[in-house]
DNA sequence: GTATTTGCAAAGTGTTTGCAGAATA
DNA sequence: TATTCTGCAAACACTTTGCAAATAC
C-alpha cells in the first residue's frame, strides 16, 4: 500500500497475513473487531482495494459472488484449490494453464488477455469429517 | 426447464437463444421489453436459474460480479474468451485445461472438484475501433 | 379444478461513496 | 498546517422472496 501507515492499515495487514486462507472483507472486519482493533468496514474495503491494486493479495469470488482475499505467496503462485466446506486453500502449480492462456490469447486476435482460474472441491479432512 | 411452458418462459428461451454472447438477467429483461414481450424481472431470474440447473446455459461473472448467461453450445464447450469492451464471446478449445483440472483434483486429495476458467481481453474489432 | 407461475414491491447482500471530523507527516 | 485517512450512514446494483392474482394443464 502506498499511503500512510495508520493503525488501521497496519491491523488489516497483520490480520490478513495471519490468514493463509481466503477471507472476505466482512469476515476480516469481524476478526479485527474480535482482535480488539476495531476498524470501519469501509476502511477494510479501501485497504483491500489498495492491496489488490499493488498485487499483494489474490482475489477470488465465492459461489455467492462475494470477494475473498488472501495474501499472495512470495513465489508468485496465483491460482488456488479451495475447499468449499471449510475454506482452506492451497496454491497450485499452474504452469500448464498459464501457458495455455498465453497461447489462446496470442492465437485469438484478442489483446490484453487476462485469465481467471479457480478450482474448488471438498478437502480430505472435510470429506472424512462429514461424508 | 422442467415446468410448464408459459408465454414468459418461451420468450426467455427464444431471446436467449438469439444471443450468441453473454447477457445479464437485467439486459435480457430489457430486451424482452424491447421485443414487446414484457416479462417480470423476477421471472427472468427464475427462468435463468432453471436453465442453469438443467445445464442449458453457461454462467460467468463479469468484473463487477454480475452474472452473465449464454446458451451452452451443443458441442459442450464450457470455457470462453470474452471481450471486455463489447461483450463478444468465443468458446475455447480447453482440453488442456480440462485435463489439468482433473489431474490436480485427483492428486490433491480433494473430492468433487469443480473448475472455473475464464479468459477476457479486447477483441480485434474493438482494438481497431478504439485503440 | 388445481397446482404452478407470474409480477410487483419489499427485503436482503455485499460493496461504494459523500462528507465532516480525526490523524498523519 | 496541509493533506490524507477514517467512519458513519446513506446510496447502489444485483438478486431473492412473500404473496395475491393470473394461468397452464
Amino acid at each position: 500500500m502506498g499511503g500512510r501507515l495508520t493503525r488501521q492499515r497496519a491491523a488489516v495487514l497483520r490480520v490478513l497475513a495471519g490468514c493463509q486462507d481466503f477471507v472476505s472483507a466482512q469476515e476480516l472486519h469481524l476478526r479485527l473487531d474480535a482482535a480488539g482493533v476495531p476498524v470501519g468496514l469501509s476502511t477494510v474495503y479501501r485497504a483491500l482495494h489498495a492491496l489488490e491494486r499493488t498485487g499483494q493479495v489474490d482475489v477470488v469470488r465465492d459461489e455467492a459472488g462475494e470477494r475473498l482475499y488472501r495474501p499472495r505467496p512470495a513465489d508468485g503462485h496465483r491460482h488456488y484449490l479451495l475447499c468449499r466446506r471449510c475454506g482452506r486453500s492451497r496454491p497450485l502449480d499452474s504452469d500448464v494453464v498459464e501457458r495455455w492462456a498465453e497461447r489462446v490469447g496470442a492465437e485469438s486476435g484478442f489483446s490484453a488477455v487476462e485469465h481467471t482460474v479457480e478450482l474448488s472441491g471438498v478437502c480430505a479432512r472435510c470429506t472424512g469429517a462429514r461424508a
